[in-house]
DNA sequence: GGGAAAGCGGACTCCGGAGTCCGGTTCTGC
DNA sequence: GCAGAACCGGACTCCGGAGTCCGCTTTCCC
């Protein structure tokens, strides 16, 4: 059965607002803000997703992939220790300018539970390959990267700082917790 | 005016049950525990204390005192950097298990912006020694190190992780971070 | 073009936590 | 020991955000 044409046109309304108010807000915006930039009534928003995490997982689940794509593209890089810093260097500069790929990155909703486990196995051979180069300390996993990542941005979120170079100025500093 | 003895008991009685329900499951938790936990009514908590704010105010900052003394400690110490070292990680082990004294370093309220500076310039002193004696980059600030270690137990604490090791350990990579 | 199904939206309920009210109880000064 | 002020507590309001309902409108198929 096919989707009603005024149906389609308002869910991609809809994904487009979501996108935009939860990049400029985080997760933290309400449906009705959602509905009030598609134009739309928040019952159409549930008529599409049927809870606020589906939603904001529909929306998330694409930057995570992006992400992922840069992770695997880092590791197939012959300098594992300068494509990871050069990684999130890069990683936080973006987010600095995008909720939505931060609040992704952090999530622990269980729609992108398998993403995030993609990502992370991914973010694993990076690491393993700086370790084995002997760029980074041996004792590192991927979770540490990560909850150290997403400490910082979590915090400079929280400040409401909005520079990119001080988002890149502390992954730095994450970087240079990595090393041997 | 003296306080009626009743009310300078409950007011006790609330206090050590907010000092108690807040160390254990963080400020998140509702008056109405703290309430229930004093054996006292919603309204009795709020005949002391204004706002859940105020007692919150009330609870953290001498936890808050107690860091900055160890700050402070810290700072007059001969070796700079490994005092700095030491602090962090004992401070992180303190955290995991005292939800209370995590709070009262994250919090951001008003009430407690002065002991927060009192700390804040303490730190800032210990990190200039820190540099002073080559063992700290030269670019680092307090804010630097609150920030990587606010956002790292902020996420252990997310994380339900309760081992004072793990908590060790992440303290560990912020140190790394701070190396020239 | 007509009718039925699909879709619409705004007003509604529900829920949890902060903060308030007031009738009943307990303390204190005389 | 008694008057009355101070205090108590639980039931209440208030608020904001998630999710639902239903009378009305639009689309689609014949």
């Amino acid at each position: 059965m096919r989707l009603r044409a005024d149906a389609a046109r308002n869910g991609a309304l809809v994904l487009d607002a979501a996108r935009e108010v939860f990049a400029e807000q985080g997760l933290s915006a309400g449906i009705d803000d959602v509905a009030a930039r598609a134009g739309v009534g928040k019952a159409t928003v549930y008529r599409c997703w049927p809870t606020k995490d589906a939603l904001v997982a529909a929306v998330t689940s694409v930057r995570v992939d992006e992400f992922t794509a840069r992770v695997v593209a880092a590791r197939d890089e012959p300098d594992a220790p300068a494509a990871f810093a050069r990684l999130m260097l890069d990683a936080a500069e973006s987010c600095a300018g995008n909720k939505l790929l931060h609040e992704g990155l952090i999530s622990e909703t269980p729609a992108l539970a398998a993403k995030r486990a993609q990502c992370r196995a991914a973010m694993q051979e990076l690491i393993d390959g700086a370790i084995a180069a002997g760029g980074m300390r041996a004792d590192l996993r991927s979770e540490d990267v990560t909850l150290l990542f997403n400490g910082a941005t979590s915090q400079l979120k929280a400040a409401g700082e909005t520079d990119p170079a001080v988002w890149r100025r502390y992954a730095g500093l994450v970087v240079a917790a990595t090393r041997p």
